[in-house]
DNA sequence: TGGTAAACATGACGAGCGGAATGTAAGTTC
DNA sequence: GAACTTACATTCCGCTCGTCATGTTTACCA
């Protein structure tokens, strides 16, 4: 349960557009929470609302119907995982540790609660058309905007080997955070990830 | 809708032992469509009862709960994916290009049908304890199984390095099912694996 | 300061769910 | 072939779901 999630009665006086915002943020918030805690296929519009903190009506008044709630929670999600994969890469050291470094933090992002919640509408949106079209451009769009960064910083390493690279991770973290989720061995993980740092260097960096 | 599905009322006289497997192997194929079809989360016993062409009574007779007829369908499925896995590994060449025909090996079973109901299950199994109780022991002896048979046709490659190499592929493979799943782009999947399979060539039977 | 519109709450509705109770048909046993 | 057991069908129940219609509160504006 977000921090974000609670509080509406904070202030008094709000104006129509705070109010606005705060109330769906919250219930996008709760959402997300939802994905995490139970699970897409137990997320019901009353278990939003009572984590939200407000009535289902609320809900409709912003939402004509579930289906636009997930897509608008899809935004949601990106955007914060954006800010947050923003913040890790702004300390990113370039120069030799720079392939680890940029490893560790893919990982980092990966691993975490908002990629749960990212990979639960994924496997609901294979079978949901509505969903996918809502998050196949923002995941794109992410995943291309993440890559950029990444190899700007990746410095004298040639651009689509850097791109390579960076799929490669981005892959191999998505199974071993499938792994992570299922209660996996962490060990071998640490095990994978350490291996997989080391082939990068010398395959990507020195060879 | 599989064939195993369908033909119930091909013979007059069945035993019971008979009867009882039929509709249970019916029941159990039904559930892997619906997952693979339409996914867990709208997956529900009628739906399944009536792609198995039986009733709830029937479902119910065999299994006391919903539950207990998706621990049923991991171990079916998990059989049915150990026995695939199985026919291809009897197939696996010896010898220099062992490498990267187990890759495409690893990546025909991971990308296929059933591993897509797999991971519907494993996605479900994160946020449901009893469905998570059932998958782990299945999945893990599927896993070390499988690994043992790669491993022993790996030849000259020292063992630990060999599963080194067998669970980075397995990892990569399922973050690339996932992006299939989607619908990524079929061409970059295909860069990746390839480089992938250069990169085992040269990191580990050369190197 | 009162009227208007936006933001939200409340309650009701039909549909579909999983599960229980009960009935019927097919196979087994003696 | 009659008693009995197993396999399956039918029907119903309580519940929860998403959605809608309507009522109430809050902020805005003249």
């Amino acid at each position: 349960m977000t921090e974000t999630t609670r509080g509406l009665r904070a202030r008094a006086h709000r104006t129509q557009a705070e109010r606005r915002e705060q109330t769906k943020t919250a219930l996008l918030d709760a959402t997300i929470d939802c994905l995490v805690e139970i699970g897409y296929a137990r997320t019901s519009v009353q278990e939003i609302c009572a984590r939200a903190g407000v009535s289902k009506g609320a809900v409709q008044h912003h939402f004509s119907a579930k289906a636009e709630l997930m897509a608008a929670a899809v935004e949601h999600l990106t955007i914060k995982l954006k800010s947050q994969l923003a913040e890790s890469m702004a300390l990113l050291p370039g120069g030799p540790d720079g392939i680890p470094a940029a490893i560790d933090l893919l990982w980092e992002g990966y691993s975490g609660t908002l990629s749960t919640a990212v990979t639960e509408l994924w496997v609901a949106a294979r079978t949901d058309p509505d969903l996918r079209a809502a998050i196949r451009p923002v995941d794109r769009a992410l995943g291309r905007s993440t890559m950029e960064h990444i190899t700007s910083v990746a410095g004298d390493l040639p651009r689509d080997r850097a791109e390579t690279l960076f799929w490669l991770t981005v892959n191999l973290n998505r199974g071993l955070a499938l792994d992570a989720e299922l209660g996996g061995d962490p060990q071998r993980r640490k095990l994978l990830l350490d291996e997989w740092k080391r082939i990068a260097v010398e395959f990507y960096q020195k060879g």
